[in-house]
Order: structure tokens, then C-alpha cells, then sequence
DNA sequence: ATTATTTTGCAACAATGTTGCATTTATGTA
DNA sequence: TACATAAATGCAACATTGTTGCAAAATAAT
């Protein structure tokens, strides 16, 4: 088991149940984004859909996760920088989706850009999400 | 009926149909971006929800309208700029979401600013999403 | 007007997401 | 460690969203 599972659950006051510490590792493990799809396929027949939905809820409102934009109806989730707290997220980095194979990345020292918008629009959140193709796919 | 309605669909080679005239008619009066489920609503139960699917697709198809990526799980849709073709988007634009109403705006006069990505990713798009407050809410 | 092509509506289905509630599991305390 | 309390899970039932095949209807071409 990852090092940091027990830890991570801890710091956020949550229970340590099977299924939190299946799932954070499966994102500790694959560094990239995962979609609530390929959770409940990896996973195989442990643990209850509605109970995926809840553990990934649980874990974008405590700040363990974050989830990323897509024009395709399907968030993918992604792990947070250490930190991010309690309704506070901060990730502002950019991220990318492969093209070819799907593969969603943070890209953790991209950061995002400065937009200026027209008087009147007041910016909480600037998220910017490439697509084309990653290095494996080349 | 807007005029650039029959024009629009002429000039994309697409059969002049009810469901095409009122869901275009609708994005032309709007501005705003559009869910499918808006159109659902606004639309009575004059369509079938299938044939708002594939209108949807095939305007986008068309490029007479453009994803919207977002974080909820319910794409958004919008007009063009007379500039797209089939198969062929250019709206790089930025979108602003209001966190309070919900309106999805279309930063026409915002381009997307350039990112530099690490060696080795080949970008074909770059998505800018900002969320906040927008001028009538605040 | 007639024919050929395209689009639509319907039905059936698949996938995705939500809620209430009884049961199980985890935590805090004695 | 055993018990009481609190929290999370699994299940069922349901709602919403999206997809596909096909016959009927509408549109376009001749
Ligand atoms: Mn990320
Ligand atoms: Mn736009
Ligand atoms: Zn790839
Ligand atoms: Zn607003």
C-alpha cells in the first residue's frame, strides 16, 4: 500500500475504509486522470457504483482531488498538489488530453496564463485544456 | 425568422428542415450557449429528443456551432463565427460560465492565449474556460 | 408529379447519475 | 477488549442522458 494513503485520509478527517484506500491509490499509482468509468473497471466487482460516485464526491469537496474539464461529457479526476484543502481548490495548472489515446495529463508546472476579460466579468477560475497528441503517441 | 437562418443551412448543403430552422433560430436569438437540455425545454415536445442530438452533431459537424467544455457533465453548445467549415473549427475564443446564473458567454474578442507546453506534446487545441460572476450578477 | 434521398419519430436499449434506507463497518470510549 | 455511537456501504429503485435500428414522413432532385 502507498506510503501516503493513511496519511492523505487522516489529514482530512475521513474514515479509513476499503474503499477510499483502493481508490486514492489507484490515483496515487496511475499519476493521471482517471474517469469514474475506468475506476469502477478497475476495480471489478468491489465496491458498489454509488459508492464510487460517493468516495470521488468526498474527495473533490475534502481537496484530495480535482476534476477536469472535458467537452466530451465524461470529468475526468485528477490528484491535487498537497495543498489543496477543504473547498479550496487550487490547481491552476494546465492540462492535456491525448487525442489518440485518451490519456488525460496535468501538466503540473505549466501554469495557467493570465486572461484579461471585458469590465464587468469578475474571474474566480481559469481553466485551460489542450488536446492534440502526448508523447507516447508520436 | 432570422434571416440568416436558410442561408446558414444552404451554404452547409443541409436539407431545410423544421428541427434545423428552430433549433439554429435559437442559438441566432440566444447568443448565449445552449445545452441540449435547454433546447429540450425551450423546444416544447415539438422534437424528439434524438433529432436534437443529431442536430446538435451535425451543426457541429458543419461548424456552424462549437463545444463548450465543462466541469458538470453537461456540454454546452454555441454559434460559430462565419469563419468555420466542416470539420474545421477556429473559435479560439475564451468562455466565461457565471458560477450564479449559469449563462455561458462567448468571449469572441478574447483570444486564447498561447501556452508552451513541454517537448514532445503536439497541440491541435487549446480550451480556455473561466468561471465567475458575469455583469448582471453582480 | 414522380422518384430518390434524407431526416424524423419511435421503440428499445445502454450508460450514467441520484436517493432512501437497512446493514455493515469504523471510530471513540469505557 | 468490549461496547456504544457515528459513519460508510450495498442494494434497490428510480431519474436522466445518450445511442442505435428501422419504418414512416419530409425534403430534394429529376
Ligand atoms: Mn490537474
Ligand atoms: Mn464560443
Ligand atoms: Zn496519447
Ligand atoms: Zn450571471
Amino acid at each position: 500500500m502507498h506510503p501516503r494513503i493513511l496519511d492523505t485520509l487522516k489529514r482530512n478527517q475521513l474514515s479509513i475504509t476499503d474503499s477510499r484506500k483502493k481508490i486514492l491509490e489507484m490515483f496515487l499509482q496511475r499519476k493521471g486522470a482517471l474517469a469514474h468509468a475506468d475506476i469502477e473497471q478497475q476495480s471489478g466487482e468491489e465496491f458498489d457504483r454509488v459508492t464510487i460516485y460517493r468516495t470521488l464526491q468526498t474527495f473533490v469537496e475534502k481537496g484530495i482531488i480535482h476534476t477536469i474539464p472535458s467537452a466530451d461529457n465524461s470529468v475526468r479526476y485528477a490528484l491535487c498538489k498537497d495543498d489543496c484543502s477543504e473547498g479550496h481548490h487550487h490547481d491552476n495548472h494546465v492540462h492535456f488530453m491525448c487525442d489518440q489515446c485518451g490519456t488525460t495529463y496535468c501538466l503540473d508546472h505549466v501554469t495557467v496564463p493570465s486572461v484579461a476579460l471585458p469590465v464587468g466579468f469578475l474571474v474566480s477560475q481559469v481553466d485551460v485544456v489542450v488536446s492534440g497528441t502526448c508523447l507516447k503517441c508520436q
